[in-house]
DNA sequence: AGCTTATTCAACCAATCGGTTGATGATAGG
DNA sequence: CCTATCATCAACCGATTGGTTGAATAAGCT
């Protein structure tokens, strides 16, 4: 029968992507550095295979991007891509469950204080 | 073949449970007030067994609580459960600063159904 | 009591997920 | 050239997911 199937919008590809706590792991080890397919396997207990999935997934999610040198796939940590998730959970967390208003007024007003205070130099 | 299922700790259930556009809408739709199951699931074409397993899931997440009240069950939201996982998320905040207006226009995008239900002044 | 409404439960189904192994395509090095 | 290494692909598997329908439970209505 004919079921609208809720396609994988961006927000959607991200939460899942991190719902996986080795694909977190995996996020929190690329935070320190840049690293090889093998060396983001190394910890873990799955096949090599495995954790190349995982970081298609991640990357299907733009939460990392890979990039081929020589032999060697080099992932690197994509934190952007989490920032609309990100906003989209903070606006939950800011205030009681009244109405729309009240999330409207707290983006007006995220917005006037992000235009006021122009980011850091360092 | 032993291996190590990674558990379901909070923060991939709470993960996992945002993954899915349905339950986000329906938060979206708490955000306003609290609701009847069946008033959830009223704007969904889905079944109500189906609105049913979706408050459940964001009921193990922690995000909505449900409370009965003679024959009919409350869902309210629990914004305080997405905190955890919020947080997580700011450890990767090296963001560009967040860009709120690419934000408002996607909520004005995932909460079209409820708005355009919204009365004139409340 | 009997009907209606509200919600969940149970069984089922197709699709996806997270894992495996073995084969395959590139590239680096002896 | 041959071989070892890096990474993905392909096929497979069991468990989970997101949906369905029909029956069951519970509470309000007349």
């Amino acid at each position: 029968m004919a079921y609208d199937p809720p396609m994988s919008d961006p927000i959607s590809l991200v939460f899942s992507a991190l719902g996986d706590p080795t694909r977190r792991a995996i996020l929190g080890m690329l935070l320190e550095d840049d690293m090889a397919v093998t060396d983001v396997a190394e910890p873990f207990a799955i096949s090599l295979a495995a954790i190349s999935k995982h970081l298609g997934i991640l990357a299907d999610a733009g939460l990392i991007v890979r990039e081929k040198r020589g032999r060697v796939i080099w992932c690197k940590l994509e934190p952007g891509a989490m920032r609309a998730a990100s906003v989209w959970m903070q606006g939950f967390g800011q205030f009681e469950p009244v109405d729309l208003d009240a999330f409207e007024r707290f983006l007006a007003g995220e917005l006037a204080d992000e235009t006021a205070n122009t980011p850091d130099t360092d």
